[in-house]
DNA sequence: TTGGAATGGACAA
DNA sequence: TGTCCCTTCCAAT
């Protein structure tokens, strides 16, 4: 999935594109179609993340005549619509063209109708005025759809998709760990939450940070990429991780998550550790050749320069020798899901 | 045409 | 720990 970064770009995405406005919701593909009728016709008030989240929060309209006003709208005044992408859910984007609506964010593969160079404003070609415009026809298993004033957004494959109330997301949130991207960590306190959850269990620093209960947003790259970074053997039990070392780690994924939410990619090498030139001279082959597919990122097709295969240390890379030290990254399952280090580096 | 694989997690045992 | 679910895409038939 979608790490956290993408989801709070999400979010953000929502927010610009759909916050104060009346949406028309619906279930094409037909399996939400009771939450879609709760929602429908009201207006989006909030967009907010928690790790791999996703609250839209929408004021019921007898619920907003009776209070009158725009503002102090609490959180229980809202229906929610919490989503979690899964491991290939997606929002696809469409717009009017009045805005550079970002194309789609979620599952790191090919969207409806999307090149390998996106436009800067998607299916701008298609409206000749912005009263005219038609959302396209939904395509694929579209679980719901949002259309606004001058954009639609299609959710497909998602993990989870319900209606909620205020005390659930609460509830939600209170189960989730500390947030690296978020500027308001919980009253109990981010990296100390966090270090504190790690030191006191025996399983593996590995597997713990993609614990949720642990650190929210953190998957299955973050987590390679943080342990390389920070020299640390995957297989050490959490309870023997030096407390500083934790920290370190916690700081690097603000660094590495917050800027991931700002660029839609995943970058975790230093400039340094890139091979400057591979691929630029004919004949060269790309590290990605046959057998070993790119690994797509999340990107509007503008985010950073760096290719994917030059934006991972051991994600996705076993067999291939480390970026520092050259010996073979390898991989094993770990807990149901791929592990990837550097035996070297990392001890 | 088919069948793994994919940046995830809920649930049962 | 294992099983199941959600959907799409691409490499291998």
């Amino acid at each position: 999935m979608p790490e956290g970064h993408t989801v709070h770009r999400l979010a953000r995405t929502f927010a610009e594109l759909f916050a104060g406005q009346v949406l028309t919701v619906s279930s094409p593909q037909g399996r939400f179609s009771a939450g879609a009728a709760l929602l429908d016709g009201s207006r989006l008030v909030a967009a907010r993340a928690w790790g791999k989240q996703m609250f839209l929060g929408f004021a019921d309209p007898s619920v907003e005549r009776a209070a009158g006003t725009e503002g102090s709208r609490a959180d229980d005044d809202l229906r929610w619509l919490r989503v979690h992408l899964g491991l290939y859910g997606a929002w696809t984007f469409a717009g009017d063209g009045s805005s550079a609506v970002v194309h789609a964010i979620g599952a790191p593969r090919k969207r409806i109708g999307e090149r390998d160079s996106v436009p800067a404003r998607p299916l701008a070609a298609l409206a000749t005025s912005d009263d005219d415009w038609e959302p396209p026809a939904p395509r694929g298993a579209v679980r719901v759809r949002l259309v606004g004033e001058h954009a639609v957004a299609d959710l497909t494959g998602p993990t989870a998709c319900e209606v909620v109330s205020g005390d659930e997301v609460r509830a939600v949130e209170a189960r989730l760990g500390p947030d690296p991207i978020r500027e308001d960590p919980p009253p109990a306190g981010g990296p100390g939450r966090f270090v504190a959850a790690v030191r006191r269990s025996r399983t593996s620093v590995g597997q713990l940070l993609m614990n949720q209960d642990v650190v929210a947003g953190v998957g299955n790259i973050y987590r390679a990429e943080a342990l390389f970074r920070a020299g640390l053997d995957p297989l050490t039990p959490g309870r023997d991780v030096p407390a500083e070392t934790l920290r370190a780690v916690w700081d690097d994924l603000v660094v590495l998550m917050r800027d991931g939410a700002t660029t839609g990619a995943i970058v975790t090498t230093r400039p340094g550790d890139r091979e400057p030139d591979v691929g630029a001279h004919p004949g060269t082959p790309a590290r990605t050749g046959p057998g070993r597919p790119g690994v797509r990122q999340n990107t509007d097709g503008t985010a950073g320069s760096v290719p994917a295969d030059q934006a991972f240390y051991v994600y996705h890379r076993d067999g291939l020798p480390c970026r520092v030290c050259g010996t073979p990254v390898l991989m094993k399952d770990l807990a149901g899901r791929k592990l990837y280090w550097c035996p070297t580096c990392q001890r």
